[in-house]
DNA sequence: CTGTTAGCGCTTTCAA
DNA sequence: TTGAAAGCGCTAACAG
């Protein structure tokens, strides 16, 4: 046990603060100094040695090693949080709500962007379970690739058999526990907001295909038209990146293709943005004089656009909310004693879904149609 | 060395799949394991072996124990990087870039936000000095505060001792790595700009001082007013939360404060698009032909408001970039041959400095004086 | 209430 | 090449 004489392994005798310099200096034994530095009942340890405790690690400037911590207690304080794109504004809004949850509970959040690939999604997923977040969000949108989904569910299925909790965000395919944003209902509003406002002949441009988020918002839209009477063929349907770029561009192919059209509903705000400056730049159609436009999920921006866009807000920072209290509390749990346990942890509890109303927010870029 | 008759420590004996079981599995030691999985140089070890090892990891669905990895190795992979907001788009766009760089060194990325808060500065450095983070990113503006800015001096210090990097965006008022953003210039330009136009009585809606950002851009607007002979009187200046609220407030105080001005300069965009919706919704001043607004950082949004913003451009994902190469990569650092060590770490190497141009961006907010 | 001590899972000498 | 074994810094029985 004595020191300077070190040799594997790696710093140390370089004056690294280590608990056990925090206790000589307090004069106590290394169990002591952990129990009043990290000790997690509060119980213990007399004042008089509590106190020298404190007064040496302070003095030391001493922090805890957690990844030492990590090791010994078999849990970490740190979550994940995988999104697609931190700079794109629906994830961080998604990834600042998570992230207030995560402080409350005084976690470290990790975050991973994926750029869409689905690959990475699952290459974080283990990097996270190799650095035993103790739970992780994943905040994309699912793929609608079976293929991917069963790969997908086998990881969460490891993560979770290691102690790690699991939410999702949006519909991937896999059985866990889930917040879910009420992407059909909410497309199915706006379809009907410009039904009413006269519009029969209806494009759509939508990102791709196969982003969940996106099916269910087109199929919202699909049935929507279809219930009131209407139609929506598939050449009123323009694909692309789901952002302003691609919006704009589907919004330019889409009216070539269809100058007919009235209204047009964009899959994502983004998007929309890019359709209205389609319209005024490229196309020069007044908005909504000629042609209405309405977007979904009611980005900050949304109502900055020209004109204001009407939109469908998804309330997203509750989003990131809900999901991380979803992994992190256990309100929401429905009684576990039905549960089966294995190596202590409760497994195949009845996954939780928490549904999220979407709701319309009509402003300037939606007007009844006019011709 | 036998297994399963573990006492103290933690999960064990539950399956948990480790290095061992690996091992064990492949029928090797646990150290040539150790070298095939995650052997620095990829030298040593036979194929027979190496094989065998492979496929036990591949069946087990291995994946190291990073605290225990990080512990051994004294020495971790993930950085830190702290912002004010995730959500604010000014962060978000700083925070690809770094994270681009990250991954790109296969490194994770642990995300504090301080909501402008210096104290949380201050505690999340000390977590992440915790969480061994081999370094740390500090995207939030500086606070113009001495006493917080040693205190921050200080809590950088024992990072850096202790082995990690840190670099810093914007002047914090602390000797370390930094990348500066052409506040001062930017600003100047952007004067310069209504000047030209025609502009003699500017206006500037600020955020809170106390942010060295605030401070500099102010700054940079005072002296370039100057130089051209016209001046920025203190009823000129309306300081609120650096926000588009604050934006909107900020706009409406001034103008009704100072209804003859003729050109707003915004301190940031966010701002900008709340003097906008100001001069719009409240005062019904048309922009540019009665008020000219200009704006700074030319967020992705700023070419949709309305009138699309003339603001002054940051790289900011490059921004993010360069901070963080500064901290992974030592390419920019100048000859580290007079620098003096201590505990095997270069102390004192003079910190590097990468200046950062900010480029005017003319669009339509901004006009020639009519009156 | 306090100290001893056996690990947590991995890396890295040192010897073979 | 390969293996044995000594830590890395901390936690948590277990005894006193």
């Amino acid at each position: 046990m004595d020191k300077g004489r070190s040799r594997p392994g790696a710093a140390a005798a370089t004056g690294a603060v280590t608990l056990s310099v925090v206790a000589e200096r307090a004069g106590v034994s290394l169990a002591t100094a952990s129990r009043v530095l990290h000790g997690s009942g509060g119980r213990a340890v007399g004042d008089a040695l509590r106190t020298r405790v404190f007064a040496a690690a302070e003095e030391l400037r001493y922090v805890s090693n957690g990844p030492a911590q990590t090791l010994a207690r078999a849990t970490s304080s740190v979550v994940g949080l995988v999104v697609h794109d931190v700079a794109d504004p629906y994830f961080s809004a998604i990834a600042a709500g998570a992230m207030r949850v995560a402080r409350a509970h005084d976690l470290m959040v990790m975050v991973a962007a994926t750029f869409r690939d689905p690959k990475l999604e699952l290459e974080y997923l283990a990097r996270l379970r190799a650095q035993r977040a103790r739970a992780v969000l994943l905040a994309g949108s699912g793929f609608a690739d079976p293929q991917f989904s069963e790969r997908l569910s086998a990881e969460i299925g490891v993560f979770e058999q290691q102690g790690g909790r699991v939410a999702l965000i949006g519909d991937h395919g896999v059985s866990a526990d889930t917040v879910l944003p009420d992407n059909r209902g909410g497309a199915a509003e706006a379809v009907r907001h410009l039904w009413e406002l006269g519009h029969r002949r209806i494009g759509v441009v939508a990102g791709p295909r196969e982003l969940a988020t996106v099916a269910q918002r087109l199929d919202g839209a699909r049935a929507a038209l279809r219930a009131l009477g209407g139609q929506l063929p598939d050449e009123h349907v323009v694909e692309a990146d789901f952002t302003r770029a691609g919006g704009r561009a589907a919004g330019i192919e889409l009216l070539h293709r269809r100058p007919e059209l009235t209204a047009i509903l964009a899959l994502n705000d983004m998007m929309a943005a890019g359709v209205l400056a389609a319209l005024r730049e490229d196309l020069r159609r007044p908005v909504p004089a000629e042609v209405s436009v309405i977007g979904f999920d009611d980005l900050p921006q949304a109502a900055d656009l020209h004109p204001a866009l009407t939109t469908v807000r998804l309330p997203l920072e509750e989003i990131g909310e809900r999901a991380m209290r979803l992994i992190l509390e256990d309100e929401e749990r429905p009684e576990p004693d039905g549960g089966e346990h294995r190596n202590g942890v409760q497994l195949g509890g009845t996954p939780r879904s928490v549904h999220v109303p979407a709701v319309l927010v009509v402003r300037a870029s939606t007007g009844a149609v006019s011709a």
